[in-house]
Formats: structure tokens, C-alpha cells, sequence
DNA sequence: AGCATACAAGACAGATCGGTATCGTGTCAA
DNA sequence: TTGACACGATACCGATCTGTCTTGTATGCT
């Protein structure tokens, strides 16, 4: 295999861009392939090349979004070394995140309202995205020491949710400002004693 | 004008009520016209006699999904009397809600992310309901005389939305479950003193 | 009786969808 | 130089979508 025969990683990238802006803010199925390869200056067969399906093409777009999430997520938890303060820290991120222009809400909601079959690929990778944030938060709460931690990763994981929604039916600004707050007062319900 | 040359109620209710439980557990744009026809046993241009449109159909629905909201909000309030006690016996049914066979999440969410546009008539209906529902938040809050009650009525209203994500995303049993504490612990963040 | 209307059944139109096939061009390696 | 391959452009296919039209029947008011 030669450099000119291999699918060039700059044409993929360049479709997953498209697709991941136009999915992002219009949903899946509202979103036609002849568009995507159109926008992304690239031959129709050449994107399916790269991708053999649509279905290929939003699952590759989710679990970038997933990897995304995931970076965006470590940044979040800053330079805190309590538990407590990263859980509240992240917070203090999604609550800014949802008040700012780029932010659309969740793209694993969308993606599990579209493909509400749960053996979909791209219901699949939702959901487990959804477990694995919830992994996170009762990780973070059991090293906090506080009591029931896997309750409390339930009320913060629902306490995001909500954010995500807040921001994709209400614009700016909206309700998640005060998410941070919340996330507080949750972690206070959870204290011993 | 007489009986026989009426629309009828019923063919209209049929209608409405087979769109109701394809829209739910479907979504919307997967679900065709056709296959709502079809299943209320009712001729395609009978269906466009009473609904010009699939927009007016999907219209129909979430206005009818609102006021069963309503009517499920009112009997979740209870015989309580003190606001807050209210508001937790609200939580409580949505958790036990979100936990039964039926729930699929909020069907408003679904409306949402399906048609992003925000002068899309199913949209603005969804918008507006949300709207409502943290009016009655920011009431209730305000009634049980708590400290900052607009900023209660958003945590709230994350909250809420967040049980429902779980439900769509988890099946059963799902994170909503500990949604009545965690509302607890909202109304506790916002006590007097 | 006669007319207007609701309705069923089904063909139909026009657009759009995901996906395929064809052909021509440029590029790199052997 | 030649051949394998990525890629662009474009036509195309079958299915499906929303919405319309036609035809025939039942029903109830005038």
C-alpha cells in the first residue's frame, strides 16, 4: 500500500467535521448524506469509501463526540484535589458551557430520542456514554467519602441531564446558570453526619 | 349542518390517539403518515380532512400531550397543603413514574431535538410547555416562601428533565429513582437562614 | 327523492432518501 | 512508463416520504 492508494485521513476528517456540525445542530435524520459529502467537498462515493453506511457515519460522529466529552470533562475537574471541589467544578463548567452561543445540548439525548431501538449502534453508544458519566461521578463520590455515593451519582447525573436540556429548549440564558448551585446542595444532602 | 356531514369525534380521536403512541415511542420524523392512517383504520384523505397536514397532527398531539401533563402535575400535587410538601410529593410521582413500564421519557424533549428550529410550530409548543412547567415551580417556591425562588424553580426544572433523560436512556431501573431526595436536598439549599 | 357530506380504498405525483454504478483524472510506486 | 488506487462528478436505482386525486358507498337533512 502507497501513501496515494491509502483513503486520505485529511478527506475522512473533513467529512466527520461536516457531518459533526450539521448533526449537531439539526439532528440525524434531518440530515441527508448528499449534504454532508456536498458541504464537505467530496464525492459521494468517496464518503462511502470511508464510511460504508450513514449509520457508520453518526456512529463515528458520537464517539468522537464521546472522546470530546471526555477531554472536555478531565479539563473541567481542574486543579482540585478534594472530590467534592471537582464535582463541583464540573458544574461550574457545564453551567458555563450551557450559557454559552456553541452549546446545543446533548448529542447522546438526540441521538437515543432518534434511535430509540435499544440494538441500534447509535443508541448503544448513547447509553453507554450515559453509564459511563455516571461511572465518573460516583467514582468521584465515593472518594469524597459521602454518604450513599451511588445515589448521589444518580442526582448529579439527572442534575446534567437537566442542564443539557435547559439549554437546548431555552436559548440564553437559561436555567442551568444555576446548576452549579444545585450541584451543591445535592452534595450537601450527601454529607455524614 | 348536520351529524352525518360533521367530521366525526371519533375518527378524530382515533387518529389522535394512534399518532399519540407511534410519536411516543417512535419520534416523529420515523414515523409516516401512512402507518397512522393505517392503524386508526381510517382512509389517508379522511386523516387530511381532519388534520391538513403531518405538522398539524404533530401539533395536535403535544397540545393533547400538554394537558395530560397538566391533569398528571395536579393529581402528583396531592392533598398536601404546605407548597414545599407539594413540591416533594411532585418528585415522588415522577420517580415513581419514571420507573413504570409506560414512561419514555418527555415526549417535549423528543419535540425539541427533532425539530431545532425554533419557529418550528413543534418547537415553540414544546418551548412554551417547559416554559409552563418552571412557572410552577417558581409559584410553588415562591408560596413556600424560600430563599430565591426563580433560581429553586430552574434547579427544579433540571432536575425534572434530568429524570426523564434517565428514563428514556436506562430503561428500568434508572437514576430517576433518587429524584425525590434529590429535590429534598434542593428545597433544603434554599431554606431561610 | 335528492343532495351534501364523511368516509374507505387505492392510485398517483413529486420530492427526497440511502446507496450504487460509471467514467475520467491525478498521483505515487514499481 | 505503467498500473493500482483515491477521488470528483454525475447519473442512476429503488424505496419511501408527504400530500393529492379519483371512485364508490353510506348516511342524514331538506
Amino acid at each position: 500500500m502507497n501513501a496515494a492508494s491509502r483513503p486520505s485521513r485529511s478527506t475522512r476528517d473533513r467529512l466527520l467535521e461536516t457531518a459533526s456540525r450539521l448533526f449537531y445542530e439539526r439532528g440525524f435524520q434531518a440530515v441527508g448524506v448528499d449534504e454532508i459529502a456536498a458541504q464537505s467537498g467530496v464525492a459521494k462515493m468517496t464518503m462511502y469509501r470511508h464510511f460504508p453506511s450513514k449509520d457508520d457515519l453518526v456512529v463515528a460522529y458520537l464517539k468522537r463526540s464521546e472522546n470530546a466529552f471526555c477531554d472536555w470533562f478531565e479539563r473541567a475537574l481542574g486543579t482540585e484535589r478534594d472530590p467534592r471541589d471537582k464535582i463541583v467544578a464540573v458544574f461550574t463548567a457545564v453551567g458555563a458551557l450551557a450559557q454559552s452561543e456553541q452549546c446545543l445540548g446533548c448529542t447522546f439525548q438526540v441521538s437515543a430520542a432518534e434511535y430509540p431501538d435499544p440494538v441500534h449502534p447509535a443508541n448503544r453508544v448513547a447509553v453507554r456514554h450515559k453509564r459511563e458519566v455516571r461511572k465518573r461521578f460516583a467514582t468521584l463520590a465515593a472518594e469524597a467519602g459521602l454518604r450513599d455515593p451511588d445515589a448521589l451519582a444518580d442526582e448529579l447525573l439527572m442534575l446534567m441531564d437537566g442542564a443539557w436540556v435547559a439549554a437546548r429548549m431555552f436559548g440564553r440564558p437559561n436555567p442551568a446558570r444555576h446548576v452549579a448551585s444545585a450541584a451543591e446542595s445535592l452534595l450537601r444532602g450527601h454529607r455524614r453526619g
